[in-house]
DNA sequence: AAATATTTTTAGCCTAATCTAAAAATAAAA
DNA sequence: TTTTATTTTTAGATTAGGCTAAAAATATTT
C-alpha cells in the first residue's frame, strides 16, 4: 500500500509537471492487510471493534470489568452472543476475560477502541462541518465510518479539519497516540440559581433530544443563566440570551455546562 | 483507563441561536433502514452491491451477458461462489439470470452498480483534492467508502466537492440520477506523428502505472505531443513541454487523451 | 445452609459468503 | 455425430456472527 503525497496541484487539470513524491507522515511501512493505525495491530472485524467500543463505554461509566449481560444490552445482542465474541476477543488478547466475572480491555484492545472513537468523532466533524448534516443526523454514518481501514486516514482527516478537540456533540476527541482531553464541565442540574453556564455537551445523544435543544437555542456554545429550580421537581427556569425557558430534571442532568 | 490530561478548551463552536433546519435535498422520508440511495431500493449487503458493480464493469468492456467465469476472475473468487451468489442477486430481481447463459443487470440492478460507482469515485475526489492523496492511493479506501449508506450523504458530499463531472482518474462520475457523461477521448497509442493532446484518463488504475505517469509529468491536464512512432514495437517518442520521452505501446494504450 | 432467583455459558441451529470436489451442460474437435 | 474439453452448477464444508433453549454458576433470600 502506498503513502505518498503531491504537494497539493489543485488536480483534475492544469498544468502537470513531474511530481516529486515525499512522505507525509513517517509511519513504518505496513505492507500487509487492512488495519486502520500504525503498525501491527491485530486484524480486526467491525463487529470485533463494535464490542470493544462497547466494552470501553461502559467501563468508561462504570469502572471495573464489564459484565456479560451489560454488554450484551449495549449492543443490542443476547447474553449468548456476547459470550461467544468475549471469546473471539480473548483469543486474540484485545481483552481480559474471565467466565462469570466479566471483562476488561487489554492494552491492545483499549487501543483499538480509543481509535475507532477517535475515528467515530472525526468524522462527525466532518459530516457536521463540511457537509452541513445537523448534529442529530451524524451518529448513524459515523458508526460506519469509523470501520474504514487504512494508512493515514485519521491523521489525514485530523489535518483537514483542523485537529478539533471536540465533536459536535462536545464529546472530546483522543488524539493519534490515544489520549484524552479532559474539560472542566458539569451537568446544569447542579448549577444553583443565579449561575451561568457555557453549553458544552450533551450526555444522552438522542435525536430527539439534541433537536429539542435546537429549538430551545441550546447548542454547544450557547450561554444561560440559571434563573430558579423548582423543589417539586427539580425542573429549572433558565434565560437564553433574552428568552425564558423551563427545562425538566432530566434534561438538565443531560446537559453540560462549564460555569462562568 | 487512561483518559485524563489536563489544560484545557476553547470550545469549538460560536455563538449559537436557534436552528431552523434546511432540508438540502428534497427526498422523501425513509423511516426504515440502511440503504442508500432513494427510496424503497431492495437493502442490499456490501458483498451483492460489489458483485453488481463487477457484472457492470465487465458489461461495459464486453457488451452481453456476463458470463460466470469472467464475474468469477473479476471478483477473484471461485465460479461456484459467483454462481451462488448470481442465485441470490436473481432472487433479489438485481440480475436477469439463466443458467449457463450469463447474466445481466435488471434495471435496480444497474441502479445499485450507478450509485456505487458514483460514490466510489466522489469519495476519490474528496480523498485527492480534500484530504491530499495520491491518484495511486485512494481505490482502496474507496472500495470501503463507497458502501455507507445513508440517506443524502452521496448529495452532500457531491455539493461539498463542487459537483465534479470526473475522478481523479478521468473517469466520468454519474449524476444523482445515474446518467452518464460522455467525452471525446482517445487513446494515445491511436495518435498520428504530430498530434498534440491533453492527458483526460487512464484505462489501468495500477499504483505502479499512475506513479509512473506521475514521474512522467504526465497527470491529468498534462499537454504532450507525439513526436514518432517506431515501426518495430509501437513505441512512441512524445514530448511533454520540453522534455521528451519514449512510451510503451502498453502505456499508450493505457492513456486517454483529447485530441488538441 | 437450603432454596430460589439471576446471570452466564453451552449446545445446537441459522444465514451469508466463501471454499473444493464432483456432476452436469454446453462447446469444440474428431 | 460421437468424443473430448471447457464451463457452469451442485453438493457438502467452513467461518463469523447471530439466535433460542437448556444447563451450569453465582447471588440472594429465607
Amino acid at each position: 500500500m502506498p503513502k505518498n503525497l503531491p504537494t497539493n496541484p489543485p488536480v483534475n487539470q492544469s498544468t502537470s509537471k513531474p511530481i516529486t513524491r515525499k512522505p507525509i507522515t513517517s509511519k513504518p511501512i505496513n505492507q500487509s492487510t487492512n488495519h486502520q493505525s500504525t503498525m501491527n495491530t491485530i486484524p480486526t472485524t467491525s463487529a470485533e471493534e463494535n464490542y470493544l467500543k462497547a466494552i470501553f463505554k461502559i467501563a468508561e461509566k462504570e469502572p471495573g470489568a464489564v459484565l456479560t449481560n451489560a454488554l450484551a444490552a449495549e449492543m443490542g445482542t443476547s447474553a449468548a452472543s456476547a459470550t461467544d465474541m468475549l471469546k473471539r476477543l480473548s483469543d486474540k488478547q484485545l481483552v481480559a476475560y474471565e467466565k462469570y466475572r466479566g471483562v476488561t480491555l487489554s492494552e491492545s484492545g483499549n487501543r483499538i477502541a480509543t481509535d475507532l472513537i477517535r475515528k467515530h468523532r472525526l468524522w462527525e466533524v466532518f459530516l457536521v462541518d463540511k457537509l452541513g448534516f445537523a448534529w442529530d443526523e451524524v451518529h448513524e454514518f459515523a458508526e460506519q465510518l469509523e470501520h474504514i481501514q487504512g494508512e493515514n486516514l485519521a491523521e489525514r482527516l485530523d489535518d483537514f479539519l483542523g485537529h478539533p478537540r471536540f465533536d459536535p456533540h462536545g464529546d472530546p476527541i483522543p488524539d493519534a497516540q490515544g489520549q484524552w482531553l479532559r474539560r472542566p464541565q458539569v451537568r446544569l442540574s447542579t448549577l444553583s440559581p443565579g449561575q451561568r453556564g457555557i453549553v458544552t455537551g450533551v450526555d444522552d445523544h438522542a435525536p430527539t433530544f439534541l433537536q429539542y435543544l435546537d429549538e430551545l437555542g441550546l447548542g454547544l456554545g450557547a450561554e444561560l443563566e440559571l434563573l430558579e429550580r423548582t423543589a417539586y421537581d427539580q425542573s429549572s427556569k433558565i434565560r437564553i440570551r433574552i428568552r425564558e425557558a423551563v427545562l425538566s430534571e432530566k434534561v438538565c442532568q443531560n446537559l453540560f455546562v462549564r460555569i462562568i
